[in-house]
DNA sequence: CGCAGCCTTGACCATTATCAACGCTGGTGG
DNA sequence: CCACCAGCGTTGATAATGGTCAAGGCTGCG
């Protein structure tokens, strides 16, 4: 059984229209005009590895030798200053690649989040099989260029959005992709710790912890558990996440 | 003569050893296997566009009809909160791309800083002339990834780094790729206004002015002017920008 | 020469970080 | 089975970085 996955230009237009027709209700799958058998050459070349819940995968600064592919689990990917100060970049699942950068040393670390699997490639390899199919060569461009769509999008979070707009975005955007239950009435599961919220929105765990305070006194979100939460004012969060609460 | 190009993945690997070979001396050209008749059926289907400084190339949340090719000048590239908020999310120069990624809306706007050439295609032949060109898909894949890799970046220095870091930072990412002059005894020419650094960088105008006279009275630069500067400093320089100051 | 648009500097303020204490929860071992 | 501990999360008090508001300077152009 095929398990290596091109995720496709994500799922998330549900809410924008445009839903990923080749798609259906999962949230990744082959997509992109890629058969089975194209991706089984690639997966031919790829070691299969597994990683137990906070393994490290790859470490920044390590020569980048290997491109990834997540099969199974989930991925934190990021970038650390010398004193510890740690950016999360991404949170990866089924079907993403990482590692593509041609640098000759990873910028990012890597450690699996829960139990993963991954197909590792050796770059030349992986280079000159992807070379080889036009149409993979076509996905995956058209993937990571959403990628940076989403990266600026994040830096727009990042460099102009208070610690509530951040936080509301985060939520949205979970609730968006959130691959198992897809907005059962509002109910959003945080697979993450609150340091992991924090290091992706760029606060402090103690700042995220009171804005969610902050949201469910306000109404907006219920806490259901520390990972478990409901949406209660869609509209509310939206408008936040926006940032149409300072509007002039 | 061929006005349109495809930068290469940086010639920022200056400094990293790995020089894109196929560039030279120039910051951009033509790279990745393709020939000039490729890209020229590219061109052939572009209405060449000139903008004025400071006049409008694509609004936020229009129609993402068209895919951009800057030729010559530059453009900035941000997105808007309702209330004004700016984040720019590139500067850019003749070979990059914009407005590829797969979006009914675009999800940015871009400017001309300074008087700008473009080449603008219909999206859907531009597709299909791309999609008749693997090694021009190749070249935008690498291509594209390099910009994922450098917006991480960003988001790390958004994130993570304070004032100072942040304006040594972009300091550096500006003296390793100045197309006009590269690095004569670190002279480094700032194209853009107090406010376009501030919202790259996500501060305010006043912080990015004390910085620079911060940055000025420590003896790391000397402001020449207010669009040039000479790195003085360039270890202290560098290490403020990779976060070396406060370790542990 | 004067004005407009940037840039710089200063005083003050607010948001978020830091430091600290405490509570909850789940797992382990007595 | 219970108690304890470790790790995570919450809350509070205080501090600091950077933002806001305001005034004034410089520069280039009409």
């Amino acid at each position: 059984m095929l398990e290596l996955r091109v995720r496709s230009t994500d799922c998330r237009p549900r809410a924008a229209g445009a839903a990923c027709s080749a798609c259906g209700a999962r949230a990744f799958s082959v997509c992109g005009g890629i058969d089975g058998a194209q991706l089984g050459r690639l997966e031919a070349i790829a070691d299969k590895l597994g990683f137990k819940a906070g393994q490290g995968i790859a470490r920044q600064g390590d020569r980048a030798d290997h491109v990834f592919n997540v099969t199974s689990g989930s991925v934190r990917v990021f970038r650390l200053l010398p004193d510890g100060r740690r950016q999360i970049t991404g949170f990866l699942f089924a079907g993403d690649f990482f590692g593509l950068a041609p640098h000759p040393e990873y910028a990012f670390s890597a450690e699996a989040m829960e139990d993963a699997t991954l197909c590792r490639f050796r770059r030349a390899e992986y280079q000159s099989v992807v070379h080889d199919i036009p149409a993979l060569e076509a996905a995956l461009l058209e993937r990571v260029t959403h990628e940076l769509a989403a990266a600026e999008n994040q830096m727009l979070l990042l460099g102009r959005k208070t610690a509530q707009e951040r936080i509301a975005t985060f939520i949205l955007a979970i609730a968006d992709r959130d691959p198992l239950r897809p907005d059962v009435n509002g109910h959003v599961r945080l697979a993450m710790t609150r340091a992991e919220i924090a290091d992706y929105t760029g606060l402090t765990i103690e700042t995220v912890s009171r804005v969610f305070t902050r949201l469910k006194t306000a109404g907006i979100i219920r806490l259901l558990s520390v990972h478990d939460l409901r949406i209660e004012l869609p509209e509310r969060l939206r408008g936040l996440a926006e940032g149409r609460s300072r509007e002039p």
